[in-house]
RNA sequence: GGUCGAUUAGCUCAGCGGUAGAGCACUCGCUUCACACGCGAGGGGUCGCAGGUUCGAAACCUGCAUCGACCACCA
């Protein structure tokens, strides 16, 4: 394959090689020549499937981005090389709140859904403090129009940083065919009764007005305060409860204590009345009742949290909702409050806010007498929805619900199964699913009360009064997909039937973004859509994705894969860490770094950049450290500069006149490489081959980088010292020829070993004197090397090491050149490494400049002894 | 409250049963014919703490501490 790609001309060693503008030079050769190409004609057991993440394209590329995405490439590179035919597309996360937000600040609108589409609308020069309301055909316009711009600078950034993503596979998560994928899976779940509706206490932000779903819950410590409240007895006695919201005492249902506590045993059964509304509440037993917490006993409300929606459900308490959708309470007087002071305690708080109903009840009760001793503050875990700002509410709503193993045995079992079988890397990753999975309290809630999203593709009759028959559902045809209930019409009926009795309504609702995310690698890979790719890819190899989003991304795409084709959607999952700032902090999160991933790519170099995200192993966190990404710049600068040298010595190689024909052949003859140190150094290189592959195929990207740099440095620093004088023609063309071919050796596989981390820089001297791409190139195996080392035995390079470092300190010591002349100098060691080191010796002496080398048979390692310095030469 | 991970040289990290490692930083040198975006040499650590297993522990076990994260029915 890769000797037919059109690649650049050879034009040869330059004769002052720079790294400098070489991504502009490459970025333009692969794009042109297709090298990343996923070839469509391989079958699956050839292909390697990656299910990339979709960033959110709203706002701008992250340096987390470029850290995680760069261990993808690294991967896909690494088996593109393994022969592996690699399906690594990318896709766009551009359905969801973040978009929302940020088209709401970019143009200064907000959506309105009852007003009309405007054709003629423009969005305002400038964003102005108060947001324009449009509708919501609008709305999502500039949604679109925005993204599209976003998408487009992320592509441009992640083409500098080298990923070799085949940029024909692109995906928009709120485009048509994500749409019809994400609402066909919905019909399929809903066909299979995996999809169900009910009314049912739900989790609800004031804010944004939506549902929130269990995986998007976080709890923030928040100051709080104990209120002590005196309930009335029959008798007249009072018993006294702790509350945390003394405002929703109007939606109290009942005291729920523990059935043990011999305190409130003898209450069990009897009625006792709410302070201020004067409302009668039963004393009920329930075994989640704490009797450490508190005064033992608790105020149950519809609802206040988890747990009164447990006793609610478990004791079958009625239901008295006071707080809205807009998180205010009602403004009418709930029916169950009767009395003439129950109406006045209730109209001082009517239509008030959460927060100012809690001020004024207290002051009620302060009033009253019902509140006992001052509220002692606290600090306690609330409810947040993650992307908002207020306590979540729990208000009852008609939601949509996918089965995820949260009220199903069963199919928890079968899904915790899933999560086993996955291979995870790294391992210990796997727990995080495993508790999460095991800690499900309810199904998966899947609808949204939002504007912009893939809607649920569901209809409903009306009856003769107008109102909907949620039990008569009307479904679309999959061949409809995509559609908008809200605007298109069910089979059989026409728009001017919607909303009128004996009609139907669209469902308003929107689905949840997880919803079409956990459906990626059925978007990506042609589900239902082009069955010939999707049978090349599907399931997929790997799923790399951070660990924040494990129960979220992840466990939903096990879902939804095992529940229409029970399987996997992937044998691999690598989870990378975060990034952390100089203060260990997720960068991002703290201040003042507005480090920017482009201006990072173009200071340092993108190989430089890339060398850096390398070193965080999978599911590490990693300082952000320039210092790395320097080290990285000299690498490559290195590779640049070491190439050309090894190259220098043969002619052929260094005028361009590469071999032409398979670039996976060794461009060498290995029967030229005779010399001991020769032999020695490319038996070292098999092992590292060796290491660097079991270590990649572990997706230890960070351990075969560091195997391979290793070497490098000391092939560079020790082997072309040693082999210089050498492959001069110093002693003759026999040994010269066994320099320079082991050289070419060396250097064409060292360049395979780094292409994945460093693609231009091995790119770069690849181009010089080999034909094709070394990013098609076969990845090296350690055999033919070793076959090329012949005798060779890989202890001598640490032993010839080991005798340099000796010459070098004595000059060091004497400070001098190491160009300086030795007069004379002793080895001593064990007789065996003194027989490999003689048979080097015209390396060694030619080196280290020495006019007379002794040798001596002594115990211990290797040292050199006795150096004699020669008297410096005018 | 439960769980996972981390704790090794000033910094960033590797090592994970057999005499403490790398890079950066630091010190001292070197115009050495690929590279001064270079080269060489050197100093620097009772491997978080306390027990245990072992001939031998940075590594294995048990506690504890600190940091980070994940989860939790948090009145």
């Amino acid at each position: 394959m890769s000797a037919t790609l059109p690649q650049s001309p050879a034009a040869g060693r330059p004769a002052k090689p720079t790294i400098d503008g070489i991504e502009t030079v490459w970025i333009q050769r692969w794009a042109e020549s297709g090298v990343y190409h996923f070839d469509r004609t391989a079958e699956r057991d050839r292909v390697y499937s990656i299910d990339t993440p979709p960033p959110t394209a709203s706002g701008s590329l992250h340096v987390g981005h470029v850290f995680s995405y760069t261990h993808t490439d690294l991967i896909a590179r690494y088996m593109r090389m393994r022969g592996r035919e690699v399906f690594y597309p990318m896709g766009w996360d551009d359905n969801g709140l973040p978009t929302e937000r940020r088209v709401q600040n970019h143009f200064g609108v907000r959506c309105d859904p009852s007003l009309p589409y405007d054709p003629e609308f423009t969005p305002p020069v400038s964003a102005g403090k108060n947001q324009l309301p449009i509708s919501r055909r609008n709305f999502i316009g500039l949604c679109e129009q925005l993204t599209l711009e976003d998408e487009k600078a992320f592509e441009e950034s992640f083409r500098r940083l080298g990923l070799s993503v085949d940029w024909r596979q692109t995906y928009r998560t709120i485009d048509d065919r994500a749409r019809a994928t994400s609402q066909r899976a919905f019909l399929r779940n809903l066909a299979r009764d995996e999809a169900y509706q009910a009314e049912a206490p739900t989790l609800w932000d004031v804010t944004f007005r939506t549902a929130v779903a269990q995986a998007e819950l976080e709890d923030r410590e928040r100051p709080g305060a104990y209120h002590r409240l005196g309930f009335h007895r029959p008798d007249g006695e009072r018993v006294f409860i702790e509350t945390t919201r003394p405002e929703l005492l109007a939606a109290c249902v009942a005291l729920v204590a523990h059935p043990d506590d011999e305190r409130y045993a003898p209450l069990f059964g009897t009625t006792v009345r709410t302070p201020l509304f004067e409302v009668d509440v039963p004393v009920v037993a329930h075994p989640l009742a704490d009797p450490e917490k508190g005064s033992g006993i608790a105020m149950v409300c519809t609802f206040g949290d988890l747990t009164d929606v447990i006793w609610w459900r478990e004791l079958q308490l009625p239901t008295r909702p006071i707080i809205g959708w807009d998180g205010r309470l009602h403004r009418e007087t709930p029916t169950w409050i009767s009395t003439a002071g129950g109406v006045a305690a209730y109209e001082s708080i009517a239509g008030t806010t959460a927060f100012t109903a809690q001020q004024r009840s207290v002051q009620l009760l302060r009033d009253s007498g019902d509140l006992i001793g001052e509220p002692s503050a606290i600090t306690h875990p609330v409810k947040f929805y993650e992307k908002g700002d207020k306590p979540l509410e729990i208000v009852t709503t008609r939601q949509w619900y996918l089965r995820n193993g949260g009220r199903d045995l069963p199919l928890r079992e079968q899904l915790l199964a899933r999560g086993r079988e996955l291979h995870w890397h790294p391992d210990h990753m796997k727990i995080r699913y495993l508790t999460w999975v095991e800690g499900l309290n309810g199904d998966w809630l899947v609808s949204r009360q939002r504007f912009f999203g893939v809607p649920i593709p569901v209809w409903y009759r009306l009856d003769e009064t107008g109102e909907p028959e949620y039990g008569q559902r009307l479904v679309p045809a999959e061949s409809e997909l995509p559609v908008d209930p809200s605007s298109d019409a069910p089979a059989g009926f026409d728009e001017s039937q919607r909303g009128v009795p004996g009609g139907f309504m669209g469902d308003p609702d929107i689905m949840d973004t997880w919803a079409t995310s956990s459906l990626t690698p059925q978007i990506a890979g042609g589900w239902e859509r082009d069955h010939d790719l999707w049978q090349r890819v599907w399931p997929m190899d790997l799923r790399p994705q951070a660990h924040e989003i494990i129960r979220t991304w992840l466990f939903s795409s096990v879902v939804r894969a095992h529940l229409e084709d029970g399987v996997l959607p992937w044998s691999d999952a690598a989870i990378s860490g975060w990034i952390l700032d100089p203060d260990r902090k997720k960068m991002g999160k703290s201040k003042g770094n507005a480090v920017t991933p482009l201006g990072l790519l173009e200071q340092h170099g993108s190989d430089a950049v890339r060398y850096w995200a390398a070193s965080g192993r999978p599911g590490t966190d990693t300082a952000f450290d320039v210092g790395q990404m320097k080290i990285g710049r000299r690498l490559a600068i290195k590779i640049l500069n070491a190439s050309s040298f090894a190259l220098s010595f043969d002619k052929a190689a260094s005028f361009g006149k590469a071999a032409d024909g398979d670039s996976s052949a060794t461009p060498v003859d290995s029967s030229d490489i005779t010399e001991p140190l020769d032999r020695a150094m490319l038996a070292r290189l098999a092992e590292i081959v060796r290491e660097a592959t079991a270590a990649f195929d572990d997706y230890n990207y960070s351990r075969a980088l560091e195997v391979a740099e290793s070497f490098f440095w000391s092939f560079c620093d020790d082997h072309l010292e040693l082999v210089k004088d050498r492959a001069y023609s110093g002693r003759g063309e026999a040994a010269a020829a066994s320099a320079q071919e082991a050289l070419k050796l060396a250097l064409d596989v060292q360049l395979r070993l780094f292409a994945p981390f460093l693609p231009f820089v091995t790119e770069e001297v690849w181009s010089w004197w080999r034909p094709g791409s070394v990013h098609r190139a076969n990845w090296p195996q350690p055999e033919p090397i070793r076959a090329a080392a012949a005798d060779g035995n890989p202890t001598l390079v640490s032993e010839a090491a080991a005798v340099l470092t000796g010459i070098r300190k004595a000059k060091s010591e004497a400070k001098v050149s190491m160009r300086a002349t030795i007069a004379s100098a002793e080895i001593r060691g064990p007789a065996a490494t003194l027989a490999r080191l003689q048979a080097m010796a015209g390396d060694l002496v030619a080196t280290g400049a020495i006019l007379d080398l002794r040798w001596v048979e002594a115990d211990g390692p290797v040292v050199v002894a006795d150096v004699v310095l020669a008297p410096e030469q005018g």
